[in-house]
DNA sequence: CTGTTAGCGCCTTCAT
DNA sequence: ATGAAGGCGCTAACAG
């Protein structure tokens, strides 16, 4: 009952097949898949019909190949295992499928020569845009794709002097959100859980916007303890150590990510610190779990979705046609919860012995 | 200094061009990039040098239409906003990059609708196999794959029956291993609660492995409640809500999910519910956040991103060969933490209280 | 080891 | 509104 095509390389249908079966040409069958108007009821329905009967799939690289479009977004991101760059690939993907163009993306684990290489293979399969995350990249990475007209779209950070779109948000601003929160709480000892700044200008700026905004405010850049960790719990909790080891007098701490916040939590837990009472903590991104630490988190709110979504919608109208820059800034918000209130009189009794203590040593 | 071809589209550096300035044949070249070693030092280093000299680029589209090998991988899974499934998908790429296989993936939304459409289009696309996640799926989409010659590959699930390749872990047996640390701690009166079980065999296989093991062990049928909810926190604590209302003589409860979990710790935290002296609580896929919540919670180990790198080595290995069916299991493992514990003393006589009550109104 | 030739399946003029 | 013809860039088969 099976044929001997059933083991060897089942030779696909093709238009051609298809044009045969509906009685017309190639080119007929063509029009009505691309413009299907184009071609009238009559012929419309036998080629139909034809189609489901062979059960045609069009040959996307031939498409491709001959129509030199190939409906194909790449993205490059850190890591897929951030619930952050999840969400953003999630919106981005599910807006861009509705359109008819597919994504494939590549993770560089925040290594921007891995990047490049990604970029390459992208570019190589065809990609007709390249979706980044941040502004820091290699100029290899970005010439490329300008010579290869790709176009390219960096997410989740804004450069005014960037040679390509960006979609994103300030995370300067963002981070000088925390810093107005806490100061105005009455908060005078800060500490920063922030991310790996190193090639990484979305952590960097969060640093910035937050130390800088403090110091303006009047805050002693001593009094402001800033340490770095990867993005994981554990990592998080290890910072915190170091943090309130580095000056105990701190009551209030902004964390880069909700990841190294739930990590700054176990700690006060661990040590018995009280959350609001004794240090205040704000995350960023509001993730899931934000609301339902204990306290709830007080935190950064990142449209990560519609930064996906907005990122499609570029994509998408743009296509084909002129690719001039464009700056899309999407809004951050503070997101007020449980994990943040004014500095408890028990800290603050303890902060002024040690400030005497500090302030009579040297 | 710019010519006419900035402005217009650029012609590509072909192949052609390439065997032009190294003095050689179009062949000569593509044979240097695709079995390097089989072209001799001098020509080989003239190739090289104006590959480098002209970024040349090799256009997949033409290469795959060409050799009928895309080297592209399909996934469609739930949801990438789920941990678990983007953990599997960055194991999954990154394993298939190093081996030059790229991977495009869709998200369905639990609807198997939807992913046989999504199915469609990425046979269209030319990929070469489909992951997939379950083993319940229209028939329809396993017959495109099929008829296609495109492999398929069911992760998360096993299932003998099955026409296609199963990569995953035992759901029945993993449940299973809840039920029995649970009663083996004493409880006798358990909760379930689990993901939506239409059209997701991994959800209902956990149900049942943990309702049958109970069964077996002599709890009563009507000792174990199951409420079903989405995999969100918020519906994690309401299916909780409903649980402990259900039957308050609850004290041991099996999630899912660990965001079901955490939903359900939020919810006994709010009624003041000491976990685990009052209520137990496992969860499924220890996920980061399980080792931090409070207290840290037992859940079942699920290898996710071992599961994606199985995957793309079982279809880089298999890759043009003899695509026979197997079944490789991954193995599953309870992690006891904070969460479980002998039902507490205040429990117990609530519970033989409600029990008289029970058994007495008949 | 290298060159020559042909054609993968499709879309896109151009002609009707 | 439809048909005919050519070629997108590459690699496989065959010579040499």
């Amino acid at each position: 009952m099976t044929t001997r095509s059933d083991r060897t390389k089942p030779r696909s249908v093709r238009i051609a097949d298809v044009a045969k079966l509906a009685g017309c040409a190639p080119a007929t069958v063509s029009r009505r898949l691309n413009n299907p108007e184009k071609v009238s009821g009559d012929v419309a329905r036998a080629i139909d019909r034809a189609i489901a009967e062979l059960h045609y799939v069009r040959n996307d690289s031939a498409r491709t190949l001959r129509s030199n479009r190939s409906r194909l977004i790449g993205a490059i991101i850190p890591t897929l295992s951030h619930s952050i760059y999840a969400q953003m690939i999630d919106g981005l993907q599910r807006r861009l499928s509705e359109s008819g163009f597919a994504l494939i993306h590549n993770t560089s684990g925040y290594d921007i020569d891995v990047e490049y290489e990604q970029a390459r293979l992208l570019v190589e399969r065809g990609a007709e845009a390249i979706v980044l995350v941040g502004t820091r990249h290699r100029s290899k990475t970005i010439d490329l794709l300008n010579q290869r007209n790709v176009k390219c779209v960096a997410t989740y950070s804004l450069d005014d002097r960037a040679s390509f779109t960006c979609i994103g948000f300030d995370n300067y601003r963002a981070a000088s959100l925390a810093a107005e929160c806490l100061i105005s709480l009455g908060h005078r000892h800060f500490a920063m859980l922030a991310g790996i700044t190193r090639n990484n200008d979305r952590a960097e700026a969060r640093v910035e916007g937050f130390v800088d905004t403090l110091v303006e405010k009047g805050v002693p850049r001593a009094d402001i303890v800033v340490c770095e960790a990867p993005y994981v719990i554990a990592e998080g909790r290890s910072a915190m150590e170091r943090a309130l080891d580095l000056d105990p007098r701190v009551t209030a701490v902004f964390c880069g990510s909700d990841i190294l916040a739930v990590g700054a939590l176990a700690e006060c837990r661990r040590r018995s610190i009280k959350v609001p009472a004794d240090v205040s903590i704000v995350g960023f991104d509001n993730l899931e779990i934000a609301a339902y630490t204990d306290p709830p988190l007080t935190t950064i709110d990142v449209p990560a979705i519609a930064m996906g979504e907005e990122t499609a919608n570029y994509l998408i109208r743009n296509s084909p046609d002129q690719s001039r820059i464009r700056r899309v800034e999407l809004q951050v918000t503070i997101v007020h919860r449980g994990t943040t209130a004014a500095p408890g009189d028990r800290m603050i009794i303890e902060s002024l012995a040690q400030q005497e203590t500090v302030s009579a040593s040297p």
